[in-house]
DNA sequence: GGGAGAATTATTGCATGCAAAATACAGAAT
DNA sequence: ATTCTGTATTTTGCATGCAATAATTCTCCC
């Protein structure tokens, strides 16, 4: 209930970058198109202010480009932006798994531990976007064994820069296997209360998953 | 020259954005206090428009908490928080130490090196406010020299809600002498190319520097 | 036909105005 | 005296208006 209240208080300036932010991620926005207040504003039936402030807030959280006197633009990530951004992501993911190993609760790996279960039957089942949804799942709750929710914003904030791409790189059977077979070894890294393992298979995976991204920026540019 | 025109052409709300930015790690506004946007506006003499896009990006930044219709209060550091910041600055700076030894140029080596002495200089001489601008040059330079600007500008984003607390906790002289002495063991592992010892020393050398920190707030609180 | 320059249009940036929410305050009831 | 309640004031949040800058179109000249 409570969530819900929460949810409908939101300030329109936040509803309004939580459109544009999916609207960014999932493409309706093309890299490099310009981001028009009025068009915007008519489209989201706001004004202009509580837009301008969204279009601030993408712009800190890197999502949008803002050219003085001449709007915002659609990032555009090239090789080296997607590069150093994994780069950085696969820092604090391996810092999350080595604080996660030293301070999850039992019953925070037992939660992960079933999430784990959870997504290999969705990649049994093939389900592309089940599978999608239960790893950001178990990649959430170990954010949170760690411990540190700033750990978790900044991880999160960085992780929203290639959602886009990351989400649009489906991998082929043989990599979603290999991916599969890592998540596994992070489960024994975790359950062993192994910090240096976990530290090191999750940036593994991280710095694979940069590889498959960047494999498909090639392939379609 | 460029700089100067870039500079006077920084938009309204950037201007508004720096001096605010400055007016809260320098404790002007205290920890705690509320951003009543009139009086800001009064005082910086800027129309609220600007001033709730500055403040705004400020929230975003982490230097300022968002309450829904009751504005924006200065955050207040309590001893978890800045636990989690270090914690999050000492992985982000073991990153841009061991890319650093990797990736640096000679040239990059050379000048990190000369600011070295002259941070010894300034050790030498007890000027305590040069020794931490030399510091905060030196680091820089690591995080240029690892060739990732996204993890140069998340550093510098969560290096800035501490720097209020790092920057009032002056050390005594046997914690300075142990500072320094850290920073020429970074210097020596910087020119040995040895990327895991670099990582090891700047990130003992952070964590130390957060014990102190938590002595100092301990000891006013 | 093509290009340089000027006028027009569109768009951004900032200021102001207005309504809603929160805070402060005064008085009454317990 | 304290707490509750209704009102007044303040303050925030959003919409709109206006000026300045950039984009576009049009015209004139080559």
């Amino acid at each position: 209930m409570a969530e819900i209240i929460q949810i409908s208080r939101l300030q329109l300036h936040d509803q309004v970058a939580l459109r544009l932010r999916t609207m960014l991620v999932e493409g309706r926005i093309a890299p490099g198109a310009k981001l028009n207040e009025r068009e915007l504003s008519e489209e989201l039936k706001v004004s202009r202010t509580p837009l301008r402030e969204a279009i601030k807030l993408l712009a800190a959280e890197g999502l949008v480009d803002l050219l003085p006197n001449r709007g915002a633009v659609a990032v555009k990530l090239g090789e080296a932006d997607v590069v150093d951004a994994f780069e950085v992501l696969a820092g604090l993911e391996g810092l999350s798994g080595e604080l996660a190993a030293q301070r999850a609760t039992e019953a925070q790996v037992a939660e992960i531990r079933a999430r784990h279960f959870e997504m290999l039957a969705c990649h049994a089942r093939g389900d592309l976007s089940g599978y999608y949804r239960l790893n950001a799942m178990i990649h959430d709750a170990i954010n949170a064994a760690a411990g540190n929710p700033l750990l978790a914003r900044t991880y999160n904030a960085i992780n929203a820069r290639v959602q886009g791409v990351r989400f649009r790189s489906n991998q082929d059977t043989e990599k979603w296997k290999s991916a599969v077979r890592e998540h596994g070894r992070m489960i024994d890294a975790l359950d062993a209360r192994d910090a240096p393992a976990l530290r090191a298979v999750m940036v593994q995976h991280l710095l694979k998953k940069r590889d498959t991204v960047l494999e498909l920026m090639r392939a379609t540019a």
